[in-house]
DNA sequence: CGGATCGTTGATCAACTTCAACGGTCGTGG
DNA sequence: CCACGACCGTTGAAGTTGATCAACGATCCG
């Protein structure tokens, strides 16, 4: 729970009294290595953010592979925001890769306290508008680069998720085959 | 300006003079098709609403060829975010594709502005996480399809795009070359 | 210690690109 | 308002990239 708030006092001014609201509405959630937030079909309400450990994000194509759409490590929020717009069953699957502390905000309870917390509602903006930013940006690079370059650039720029997950689920991250993620380790 | 006055109350309550301090700090810009709003390393400082008309976002690749990463058609907001907010070169390129008339927010005064109207940081909290969605959702595509059925989920579920811009424009979007879009459109 | 999971290897195959060439049409200058 | 040049869509052949499948060895964890 410090974790976030010393990351809202990051972009934000608050005072404990805001804290103390927020901290209220928000649950924590110990998670084993494994367990599930989210599973396909669900109807969502929460929107999750780690304060330690490490979330994957995949969905199943129709073939029955798994493809991981998202990696979230400490500080990352991490839910499928269209499903929690429209309040619609989710195809994705969210899951703890090693044990982790979550905090589930309810985002209709936060919605409520945007109306008390106007300094809360920008947080959030803020956040939004860098997971867009960072989203355009991934856009670009999986536009630009072929599956060999893309391999490179994530494993320089994120050494740090490179040591933490296993290599198929970099592979998959990435959008291939880890025997392809193999060839391509073998060659250099 | 009408245009994002209307689609502002959609999502939030303002006030006349809230409007009209908004209204205050926007440049309206009348471009002819192929005028460019921003080219690859300009430092930017605009947020893009499309009023009438229509923009691509590109950025040329290593090999000389383009790559349409976003296509705005009436009432979107288009920016690279990640360059207004670290104030960074961007590497893209904005330009109509078509006669347009655009409102052109300069971000910083917009900050400024928040402070004042939190219901309009209200408006861009909600506008940038429905962004984000959207990007969300548009990765699972790109992850979860061929080409060929990225074309004909594109075709059906946005009609009015096909019908607006040139072939080679969607298949750039789409992420391949306008000889094979040609090659699909033939199969069917 | 034993079973499941993970990374690797090699052969074959499918999806999509590249290149070159051609015909149609669109819009711009004279 | 017409003619011409530039741009756009199409075709086909050859070439790449990365997927699929099957099999094997290593390692991790209970």
């Amino acid at each position: 729970m410090k974790n976030l708030i010393t990351h809202i006092k990051k972009y934000v001014t608050i005072t404990d009294d805001e804290a103390n609201k927020l901290t209220e509405i928000i649950e924590v959630k110990n998670l084993k290595r494994k367990a599930y937030l989210t599973r396909a079909g669900d109807i969502c309400k929460y929107n999750y953010f780690v304060s330690q450990g490490c979330l994957r994000m995949y969905f199943i194509r129709e073939n029955g592979t798994e493809q991981i759409t998202q990696i979230a490590i400490e500080n990352w929020w991490l839910a499928d925001y269209m499903a929690l717009l429209k309040q619609q069953e989710t195809p994705f699957f969210i899951q703890a890769v090693e044990k982790s502390t979550i905090l589930a905000l309810d985002v209709n309870a936060a919605e409520n306290l945007f109306k008390q917390i106007p300094q809360l509602e920008r947080y959030y903006r803020i956040m939004f508008q860098f997971s867009y930013a960072a989203s355009q940006f991934r856009i670009k690079y999986l536009y630009d680069y072929s599956r060999e370059e893309l391999y490179h650039h994530f494993a320089t720029q994120f050494p740090e998720f490179v040591q933490r997950v296993p290599q198929y689920m970099l592979a998959s991250y990435l959008g291939f085959t880890p025997e392809y993620l193999s060839e391509i380790r073998k060659k250099k």
